[in-house]
DNA sequence: TTCTACATATGCGTTTTACCTATACTGGCC
DNA sequence: GGCCAGTATAGGTAAAACGCATATGTAGAA
């Protein structure tokens, strides 16, 4: 039997008597942030990890499920990828948007305007009477 | 064996070639909803079902599910509940916001900005070179 | 009576994700 | 050469959240 931390919700846990951890986290976000960044230009995993951050994405990546998520898109079609050995260090493998990637990134961007909206309307709501 | 749809995504599903439905949705997002609405006023579960829309849950809320993470918050006290047998109708579980919950509501809306904010940094970016 | 709306509740399967482990290659150091 | 840290990819497992189906009962309308 292998040892694993303490099980706890992962988006919300007490973190003393009366106090809680909320994550607001958007489902999914991981995906379109790689599809944003492969927009700007083809990359391999291990740099698609080290820009997340930039997204907003802070320590909440985990390495294994980037790759599970890569060949999920991949199979779907929405990027493409190839083996790159000509670059120095270990064999990578580069990443590239398709067409229908981009079509679906658009997509996301659209409900992400909305779940902004709706993020929107609760802190107005919320703001009113407090 | 029940027939059952067929299954996909819940987030993300093909709708025709090259089409495809994403749903940004927030992680739990019914919880602080039903939190708000129990700060303004005690309600039973089938009027949270009913105002449930009013702050952009449109039709997307399952009402076993709604009575499940009811009781959940009962049980970590954040909401507490008594039987109305006085009303008509059929027997009523009402709805009551603890000073605990009042307080985790507080971390949802700190949650929320923050992710308002990342969906911000999000877009921004998308529409920097479109 | 049958049908619909109101009201609460449980069972089950799928998806998503956190945490953990495995594999392998590269380059620097001794 | 041998060792080791860093780079790079991959899969296993379990928990959590959620959608869909079902069960139970009241009350009023058709």
């Amino acid at each position: 039997m292998r040892h694993r931390g303490h099980p706890r919700s992962r988006s919300r846990h007490r973190i003393g008597p009366g106090r809680w951890h909320v994550h607001a986290r958007v489902e999914r976000f991981v995906e379109p942030s790689l599809l944003l960044l492969l927009r700007e230009r083809p990359l391999h995993g291990y740099e698609l990890l080290d820009r997340l951050p930039e997204l907003g994405l802070e320590g909440r990546i985990d390495i294994g499920n980037l790759y599970r998520l890569l060949r999920a898109l991949e199979e779907e079609g929405l990027v493409s990828s190839e083996w790159s050995d000509e670059l120095p260090g270990p064999a990578k493998r580069t990443y590239e948007l398709t067409a229908e990637g981009r079509q679906v990134l658009d997509t996301w961007a659209e409900a992400l305007r909305r779940a902004r909206t709706t993020i929107g309307t609760f802190l107005d709501r919320y703001e009113e009477r407090r």
